[in-house]
DNA sequence: ATAATTCATATAAATTTATGTTGATTTATA
DNA sequence: TATAAATCAACATAAATTTATATGAATTAT
C-alpha cells in the first residue's frame, strides 16, 4: 500500500473536527473532546497537533477554558497544507524532494513516474479545503439518512 | 510523506531492469546481476521477487544457468500491476480497500478524499507500462548526454 | 560431483505508531 | 488568592511494521 501515515490521516480528521466546531461558535475546543468524538488517543493527538501549531494552521489558547481553534476559516485551509505540516511533503519518495538523495536521478525513469504521481496527489489535495470536506460530509450524512 | 515503500520502489526498478534485458536476448537474468546494476541488496531482492512471481509477472528458472525473466512483454506489464503485487493495493489508506476497517466509512468525508486520491494514483500507474519507462529512460539518457 | 542459482526461514535493525508518566506553565473562575 | 482546567514539554516504554541481512536447503546445468 502506498501509505498515508496515521499522522496525516488523524491530523486531517482533527482539523475537520475543529472546522465543524468553528462553524458553531468560535470557542476553543479541547483535545479531550476531539479525542472522544474521533476516537483517537489524546496522547497521540497532543503529538500530532504540535506541527499543526508550528505551521500556524491552528491557534492554541492556554489555561482553563483554553483549547484549540483553526487559525483561518475552513474554506481557507487546504488539505495540502495539513499534509505538508504533518508529513513534511506530499512526495511519494525521497528522491523527488531531495535531488541529492540518489545519484541516479538523472538517468532513472522510475524517479519521473514517482514525481508525476506526487504532483497528481499534491494538485488534488491543493484544491481541496476543509470547507469542501464539511460540504461533502453533509452530503454523505443526508444520503445515509435517506437510505435508513 | 505519503510513502511508497522500498518494496514498491525497488521492485519497480527490478522489473525495469528485467525489461531492459528482455529486449536484448530473452535469457534468464540472475538476481546478482540486478543487484549489481541497481545497487540493491541481493537478499532483499530475493524477498521482493517472491510476490512478483506469485502474481505471475516474472518467471523463474531454477538451478545453475537459471534466473528470472519477465512473464510478458514490457509493453504488457503495467506499473499498477507491479505495485498491486508488492504493496497489495494502490490505496492510500486501509479504509478505502476494506470497508469494514472502520465503521465511520459512511459518514467520514476524509475517507472520500483518500479514495479519490487513490483512484488518481491508480489510474496513472495503470496507463504506464515498463515499455513506457524504457522509452522515458532513453530520452533522459540522451538529454543527459547532450548536456555533457 | 560441483557450482550456480532459486527458495525458504530466521534474525536483526530501524522506523512508525501509540501509550504512559511526570511535571511545569498558563488562565478562568469561585 | 486558591483551585481546577488546560496546554506545553520532555521523556520513557512498547508493540507493530518496514527494511535489511544471514544461513542453509533444494534444484539443475555442466
Amino acid at each position: 500500500m502506498i501509505k498515508l501515515s496515521t499522522k496525516g490521516r488523524y491530523g486531517t480528521r482533527l482539523m475537520l473536527n475543529l472546522a465543524k466546531h468553528y462553524n458553531d461558535r468560535k470557542e476553543a475546543i479541547i483535545l479531550k473532546s476531539v479525542s472522544d468524538e474521533e476516537e483517537i488517543s489524546i496522547r497521540y493527538l497532543e503529538q500530532i497537533i504540535i506541527p499543526l501549531k508550528i505551521s500556524k494552521l491552528v491557534k492554541s489558547i492556554r489555561g482553563a477554558g483554553g483549547g484549540y481553534t483553526l487559525a483561518r476559516k475552513p474554506a481557507e485551509i487546504k488539505v495540502s497544507e495539513i499534509l505538508q505540516a504533518l508529513e513534511g511533503t506530499c512526495c511519494l519518495v525521497d528522491c523527488v524532494e531531495d535531488e541529492d538523495y540518489c545519484d541516479r536521478v538523472n538517468i532513472c525513469a522510475t524517479h519521473d513516474i514517482w514525481e508525476k504521481a506526487s504532483t497528481l496527489l499534491h494538485d488534488y489535495f491543493d484544491k481541496t479545503t476543509l470547507q469542501d470536506l464539511m460540504t461533502q460530509e453533509k452530503k454523505k450524512k443526508a444520503k445515509a439518512k435517506a437510505k435508513a
